[in-house]
DNA sequence: AAAGACGGCAACCGCCTTCAG
DNA sequence: TCTGAAGGCGGTTGCCGTCTT
């Protein structure tokens, strides 16, 4: 015996959400929270399977979702993670606090992709030995452990920018989001408004004041604690973006702890005066070495060519 | 100005893991 | 303990807007 099943096949809706099923979604997360999906069609009459609607949440209505508009940071810090971990979206997505696996997936196969085949290209045209013939098992152990170190010094390096950096929108590459409306006298200040996807924006102001309920014992991360974020950003001294970033954070069946999100409240608690935020395990391998310069081991490194040709 | 090509992205598909019954 | 659905995730598709000819 199992479960029932979430919803029959017959009836169900495809294609494009409409503003309409987008509110009832919202509505209903709003009120029950994200989880128990296959509950939303039969709950609210939506002809869609609870996979989508699942979909749906995660990935546009969610609070604090940025769309589009990556920058030069979250680009290299994308590209280093994806060096390290492979197209393992979710786990690169959780480094970034306020992007979903699928738009960096969908970022990475339009744009960073061929970015990295170009730099590679010209960097082949001019050193030529680069891509040389594999080397032996001593030189792929020495590669690992370089691998393992160039990761390491590029999330250092991505998460000590500067708070500010991160809250800014390039506004020069990825998709051309219109401009946000004018904002009433007591919204956040217009570098944390840039931050939203218009449309989703739109949606998210509809969960004002809400937080997602305490994970359940559902499938995830059931002995793992909400990060500090989660309690500390009820504070009420943490900015909307913060707020988002925590409840995204604690959000039920999310299985990576987001040590991004993390950082990005340490680093606000510090730039305010606030009490110090202990580091966590993650944060404390990411900064040990104390910052110490690592320089690449070998020429035929690829991981090398992608990341020191790609500009960084 | 029109038509075809191209690119970006939202959404679907299918597999795998987890977990309720 | 077993079964099968839910949930999670990565790959892929197809629509739509933009660009080029």
């Amino acid at each position: 015996m199992g479960r029932p099943p979430c919803c029959d096949k017959e009836g169900v809706k495809k294609g494009p959400w409409t503003p309409e099923e987008d509110l009832v979604l919202v509505s209903y997360v709003q009120e029950h929270g994200p989880g128990n999906w296959r509950a939303v069609p039969a709950t609210t009459g939506l002809m869609r399977c609870s996979k989508s609607c699942r979909l749906r949440w995660t990935n546009y209505l969610r609070p604090g979702i940025r769309r589009g508009g990556f920058s030069d940071q979250e680009d290299r810090l994308i590209v280093h993670l994806q060096a390290l971990l492979g197209n393992r979206w979710a786990a690169i997505a959780s480094y970034l606090p306020d992007r979903t696996d699928n738009d960096v997936k969908n970022y990475w196969n339009t744009h960073l992709k061929k970015k990295l085949l170009v730099q590679q290209h010209q960097h082949q045209q001019r050193a030529p030995s680069t891509l040389s013939p594999p080397p032996n098992k001593g030189q792929w152990e020495l590669r690992l452990q370089t691998d393992i170190d160039l990761a390491r010094r590029a999330l250092r390096d991505a998460l000590s920018v500067p708070l500010a950096e991160k809250m800014m929108i390039s506004g020069t590459r990825g998709a051309t989001a219109p401009a946000p409306p004018p904002l009433p006298a007591e919204s956040p200040p217009p570098a944390l408004v840039q931050a939203y996807e218009l449309t989703t924006r739109d949606v998210s102001c509809m969960l004002d004041g809400w937080a997602p309920p305490t994970p359940g014992k559902k499938s995830g991360s059931p002995a793992t604690p909400p990060p500090p974020v989660a309690a500390e950003s009820a504070s009420g001294s943490t900015s909307e973006l913060t707020e988002c970033s925590a409840s995204i954070s604690s959000a039920p069946n999310r299985r990576a702890a987001p040590v991004a999100a993390q950082l990005f409240v340490r680093e606000e608690k510090a730039a305010a005066g606030g009490e110090e935020v202990p580091l966590s395990e993650i944060e404390s391998w990411l900064l040990e070495d104390g910052g110490g310069e690592q320089k690449p081991a070998h020429d035929g490194l690829l991981l090398d060519a992608a990341l020191y040709n790609f500009g960084f």
